[in-house]
DNA sequence: GTGTAGTGGACGAACGTTCGCTCTGTCTAG
DNA sequence: CTAGACAGAGCGAACGTTCGTCCACTACAC
């Protein structure tokens, strides 16, 4: 009793015509409205199963307005992070019955209005973006012209987008603090793309630790890197043939974090007491590196469910009156820190 | 001149009222078919920009019976490996011109029904799975009826689907010939959940090398685990205590290996001297744990790009004539087993 | 018997496209 | 001068839904 290849997906029509009655009427049920009998309801829906009825959802959506899917704009799914923040996006998502369109921009950022224009075409219902911004204004005013509801994980220069994050500044600051306290003095940091606003947050949650401790701020602690592992392994080398000096170093993400665990262990450095290492992040990763690694913790996989929550409130209600959110984050210590 | 809020998005008539031909007309033009004169050819593209048009692919794809999307199921996107698979399926998805909608299963495995229905109601052109089947043959059978084009990362049992994967016992017995090589004659092994294939060929691997070595096939040197840094950490703990005399651990993949190689440092037992460790896949971590981390290298990455590629060309030709890839594996040499 | 309320269901219209057919004119070959 | 070819554009239909209006019938109270 196979059917034959090309046989096309049952429609609301074919059912109606199945237990005779209107496809309207056949729609009613299928979606609990209206009243219909008990008798014709069993009927219909029985003649739906049998048949293998699947609504589509695309013609529901173009009568309706509506595609209940929502877009996410992101650049770097191998990141540990931003992985983090969109399965939690994801989930929500699906929690609030929602489903996920995913359009990556290129490694060099570039791609990022190709990728919203896709999301467009595709009507979803709001987006969010997890796309750093390089400070392309211009890009962003443009598609906000199309007034769909967006939410960002970072904050977009002239953009006046709802914003869902955490406090970098606050980030870099207990990381340095917890190194201050721990009676450290000489306190290097490598830090993300100067560019970037979180590296200039968490630059200056730093900066008010080492001030705070009384420390001189000096520019020779300070070793710009890529957020990479491979990053973070150079950036160390580079610091500490300039300060072979230091007893810490603050790094902005735990990803370069390991990269430095790395390059300590080949230049025979013991962590932590030939030198602590304090990152940010906590990534699943943190845990289990050698040593263990004292970060700050920053919640993305709830970063990513709130932006959802977010966006889903912007898009019930119109876009009105609502805030961003700002999650608070906290110090993990460990080994790398000799404080775990 | 900002529009008000409820502004609806302006369709392929708006742009036709607005440069005096039909809409059909401006719908030949804006997809390059059919003969228009040069002049309302410029008209209405001038017209289509003027106005922001931006096509209604929900529409389209009403009458063309297709989405030009395709849909991905996957159980963990924070997974590296399936991380990595997805953004390469992802990548060249896009580079066809082709969307994706992600639909995630839950940790425990269930709800991939759940997620394939989502997607077939969206009507995807295809779907890509990479979510390992639990046995759950009849799961599968019901979706097969849908006849939509599906390739699978992993085989699926009574499936029958087109398959793109590496060769697992390939891999286990790359693993652990270089353990024996290298001379070690006491080699334990942490696997993966026994329910599953993966594990199980890699399992097989390990034990045609130690055959091919003429070392005795010990029930003692299996330890099963469940992928993730914390089950290996815990796996080797089990493992040494019942077998303290072991000199190399083959593991199943580089996430537990992580996990090893954290116990083995609180077990003080230096790698590679006190103990060899490999793993499996060569995730990006691999290169900078501590020490760095020899694996058998699995080309995530390409299988998801090789997926999407087979997918579309199933989708182009019907789902006649062709084959499943298996893609090759490679032993990556680092310092965790002293060959580095 | 009439009027009113309610219930079960049919029906037309719309959503934004694509596709194929038809119609009008102009040009060219015979 | 006529037949055919062809360019340019219009138009109806269809894709699979949802929504609102309208119709027919039953039941009940007066």
């Amino acid at each position: 009793m196979e059917r034959s290849r090309p046989a096309k997906p049952v429609s609301v029509k074919d059912v109606a015509a199945n237990s005779g009655v209107s496809f309207q009427t056949t729609s009613k049920v299928l979606n609990g409205k209206g009243s219909v009998s008990e008798q014709t309801r069993k009927r219909i829906l029985s003649a739906a199963t049998d048949l293998g009825y699947v609504p589509n959802i695309l013609a529901r959506s173009l009568v309706t307005r509506s595609t209940q899917a929502v877009g996410v704009v992101a650049s770097n799914f191998s990141d540990p992070n931003l992985s983090r923040f969109i399965v939690g996006a994801e989930q929500e998502a699906r929690r609030q019955g929602h489903a996920v369109i995913i359009a990556s921009i290129e490694p060099d950022g570039t791609g990022g209005h190709r990728a919203v224009r896709a999301l467009i075409e595709r009507r979803v219902d709001g987006i969010v973006l997890a796309d750093p911004p390089a400070n392309e204004d211009a890009r962003y005013a443009r598609l906000m012209k199309h007034q769909i509801p967006i939410v960002s994980l970072h904050d977009v220069p002239g953009g006046g987008l709802l914003t869902v994050g955490s406090d970098h500044v606050q980030t870099g600051l207990l990381a340095t603090r917890h190194l201050t306290d721990l009676g450290h003095h000489r306190i290097g940091t490598i830090t993300g793309p100067h560019g970037g606003r979180v590296a200039q947050s968490r630059l200056r949650g730093y900066r008010q630790a080492l001030g705070e401790a009384g420390l001189a701020d000096d520019l020779t602690l300070v070793e710009e890197s890529d957020w990479q592992i491979s990053g973070g392994f150079e950036a160390t080398r580079r610091l500490l043939s300039r300060r072979p000096d230091l007893t810490a170093i603050f790094t902005q993400n735990d990803t370069m974090a390991i990269g430095v665990l790395s390059a300590l262990h080949t230049l025979g450095k013991d962590v932590p007491e030939a030198c602590a290492v304090v990152g940010c992040d906590d990534i699943e990763m943190a845990a289990y590196t050698v040593p263990a690694l004292t970060t700050v913790r920053v919640p993305f996989y709830e970063a990513g469910a709130e932006a959802i929550r977010l966006l889903l409130k912007m898009i019930a209600s119109g876009s009105s009156g609502l805030r961003g959110t700002l999650l608070p984050v906290q110090l993990i210590a460990r080994e790398s820190s000799g404080a775990g």
